[in-house]
DNA sequence: ACAGAAGGTATTATATATCATACCTAAAAT
DNA sequence: ATTTTAGGTATGATATATAATACCTTCTGT
């Protein structure tokens, strides 16, 4: 698996868990008081986000973080 | 689960599977490319690492990043 | 036609992860 | 005793994630 690769899937993982709960990216972004300008290029797999930002995301998704690397 | 118990949780993970394969810090820090000054801190939860990190630890350890949220 | 919502991009500033290196201690091996 | 190995810390430089903000396009609702 390449880095990019690996990026898209975690980020394709986000987008569709955020979707499947019917959320924005707005409001994903305001209650995990992270910037959209930072969770837009996460979600396209642009950044090498940390784990603690995916923390933030997965709460907002009321979901395990490990999902996103599934 | 507060970001500093996030942290020791990925970091205790990857401690445990480095010890279960019998790998040193050394040996796995060399396997991943990264350096050891990184990899020790992210074991003990001190720093708050990237993903593509992760999946370099991942690689060395022969298992799934995901293992490492669990 | 217009207004608002939603996704997305661009830019600058700041915080921090990572690199590269040197050094230290304790324990084990010889 | 000395050397080696393993874990760990400290520091300065560099790369990059994130914040904060402004702006753009498309689509939907009115």
């Amino acid at each position: 698996m390449t880095d990019k690769d690996f990026l898209k899937k975690i980020g394709g993982n986000i987008t569709r868990i955020r979707k499947q709960r019917g959320y924005t990216i707005n409001f994903v972004a305001q209650k995990c008081e992270i910037e959209k300008s930072n969770l837009i290029p996460i979600e396209k797999g642009r950044i090498n986000t940390t784990c603690l930002t995916l923390l933030k995301i997965a709460t907002a998704l009321e979901i395990d973080a490990q999902e996103f690397f599934k």
